[in-house]
DNA sequence: GTCTATAACGGGATAGAC
DNA sequence: GTCTATCCCGTTATAGAC
């Protein structure tokens, strides 16, 4: 049994992706993963170190890929885009379809790892925000300012809270998929929710701006427009 | 230093209070709580039996009056609105103004409170979760079907994912409030930011569902309408 | 109802042989 | 690079005197 198996970092990273996806970060040991590998008990910290290192390792597999194609595709939209900014269905579907590429070409882990990227938001490890933050930032940043650029009168501050919201929304999606399906290869549900979604967030997404001048609107209940 | 302290229940629930919202559940050790309130290292156990009860109750005490007052301004909105249903604006503001003020009348506990109920979604312990929807279940579905007949042509179950999203973003706003203001009374930034995003979603929640016919939209560049 | 003391357990991390 | 064995710590929870 003391044939190297090269492979042993790999199934760490699967095992420990599975885990941390299904039952999240804090509730899964490193005793857990050990387990569900079938490696050796020293193993984990032979190659990784820590617990730590370990979620980044995890995280960074799989979030790097999608974020450059995201970069990618918006990329490609601004070049062949006019002034007028690119369209903004098109910068949301270039955002998330990123996601849902990757989540049918790993076939029986898809919804796994789609699941696990949900997390990188909102948990709560101080680290893992950290992670978050510097994973998302260029991301966010290329986004929110597309989005600005495409609508007339709204602010880049705005559209970067907006385009929080839209992170959020995708998180949901993503963490709350496992309830609905379980088969791997049937993303139609999947897509259909992002459809929604999309169709829902673009038309906030065009409001420009308001000018701060809330609090003396009274009640007008439809009668000022 | 054995007279019975009658408010040691309370001094519990404020100090988990306060550490379940800066660190969050997982990260926060009952010795902590212990520490922080001042009392005895076998308090807990005596007065909530469990860290999962004591969780249950420190969440509960906040939720539920905002809940009911949620349902009292939405019964209310529709006792006084027509057929046509409750303006989305008005729909909104019934769910997220509570919240305001509760953080408001508790001036300095405020922030904490509002940052924690913030974390009752998207929590990890999976008996957040049903905490979470146990607590949510009724204004969900409430406000849910308050939208949907507001709306023409929306239906039900769509409502209910939009407000899904609405609620993220709500609790988004509440967990990142620390960074931003973290004077008690000041709540100047959190409206805004409130009123900025019911600005946001209220297009969007206004638009009817869209018949399942995705899918074979070509490239319709506002062409068809 | 409050205290001290401690049980009982599981966690992450390491040392050192092979 | 892999193994066994173990350390050391913090955690929840409880027992039993007062």
């Amino acid at each position: 049994m003391s044939l190297p198996r090269s492979n042993t970092k790999q199934r760490i990273l699967d095992s420990a992706e599975s885990l941390f996806a299904q039952q999240g970060l804090a509730a899964t040991s490193l005793r857990a993963v050990i387990a569900a590998a079938d490696v050796n008990s020293a193993a984990i910290h032979y190659h990784f170190g820590s617990k730590e290192a370990l979620v980044e390792a995890v995280f960074e597999r799989r979030i790097e890929p999608v974020n450059r194609e995201r970069l990618a595709r918006l990329q490609h939209l601004e070049a062949s885009a006019g002034d007028s900014g690119v369209a903004m269905v098109e910068l949301l579907e270039a955002f998330i379809h990123p996601l849902l590429k990757l989540g049918q070409e790993l076939g029986d882990r898809g919804p796994v790892v789609v699941r696990l990227l949900g997390r990188l938001r909102s948990e709560e490890p101080d680290s893992l925000i950290a992670l978050a933050q510097a994973h998302m930032r260029e991301v966010h940043g290329r986004f929110s300012r597309a989005a600005a650029q495409s609508v007339e009168g709204l602010t880049q501050e705005e559209a970067s809270e907006r385009f929080e919201y839209v992170h959020a929304a995708v998180a949901w999606i993503l963490t709350h998929l496992a309830h609905a399906s379980e088969k791997p290869p049937e993303y139609v549900e999947l897509q259909d929710r992002f459809q929604r979604m999309i169709n829902f967030m673009e038309v906030g997404l065009q409001q420009p701006s308001r000018i701060r001048m809330e609090n003396l609107r009274p009640n007008d209940n439809g009668a000022a427009r």
